[in-house]
DNA sequence: AGCAATTGAATAGCATGCTATTCAAAATGG
DNA sequence: CCATTTTGAATAGCATGCTATTCAATTGCT
């Protein structure tokens, strides 16, 4: 009967992504940005002129979650769209100057958030959470197609 | 300037916390409840007539996170709120029967969707993985009081 | 007692995410 | 070449979360 909610990776996770997304928070936006924006600069300042579907697959998030970010984007001048040229349904997403000149800031800014996370473990250890954090994650995505 | 998502904690812990959630959604979608109500139900059947303000303190959400959820919970039929005795501000929150008979199955499909997830990971692994998000959750709540 | 500061909740407003639906453009197969 | 299916995006509707604000009840201090 006892569930225990500080023993449970599940709540964990939660919780620490909330703080993850709040600290990033407050850091990029005196930029004028938000987390998922920035996660989304992360994928466009890679490679410029992605659809649409090409950043749902890099980012992992559902079609219409990244079309609503899309759209506050485009709002806040940071992505102009140009219909793909040899298909018309789909749309190429570009970088203005404003947001390729934030990559320096906003990318300084997630590693300060990392490290401040991280600050408490050894090298060895923060390697071995990134790994065991990509395994749950993977063990998650195939275990929900099973069962 | 090259920043890694799959090497960032930040944008794992996203990532991993988001498959939680929908693992544990589609589970409990079925008994009538969503993710952030099982969470507060965790601790009213622990401790049936909390105040919100002691809701907010074990669970680690804003009060007013809490207050929709809360208002959602209602709405549900899975709370009911009384004025508390010695403080006409505050209400003391208790569960109907029907959230009182959810606790099994609830809790079992939790665990489940922990078990999943640490389905690859050996006991050693899945203990040390609980620790380091701890230890990592500290850190980020000591380091943005400081910063 | 009486006024100021504090405190418990509600509300407004916004960003993320998700599922489901819809629509138009493309691709496929007869 | 046309009808069906598939596919890229947009939209509707909802749950979580957060910050900021507001309001009433309580506490504290004088």
């Amino acid at each position: 009967m006892s569930f225990d909610k500080s023993q449970s990776a599940g709540f964990l996770a939660n919780q620490m992504a909330r703080l993850f997304a709040r600290s990033l928070q407050t850091r990029i936006a005196p930029l004028g940005l938000a987390p998922a924006q920035f996660m989304t600069l992360l994928a466009l300042w890679e490679a410029d002129g992605l659809t649409q579907k090409q950043l749902v697959e890099r980012l992992d998030v559902e079609q219409a979650t990244m079309a609503n970010t899309l759209a506050r984007m485009e709002r806040d001048g940071l992505i102009v769209r140009r219909t793909h040229a040899a298909d018309a349904r789909a749309q190429c997403i570009y970088l203005t100057p404003r947001a390729i000149g934030m990559r320096g800031d906003a990318t300084q800014a997630a590693s300060m958030v990392n490290a401040i996370a991280m600050k408490g473990l050894s090298p060895q250890e923060a390697q071995q959470f990134l790994k065991l954090m990509t395994r749950v994650i993977g063990a998650l995505k195939a275990g929900d197609d099973e069962d």
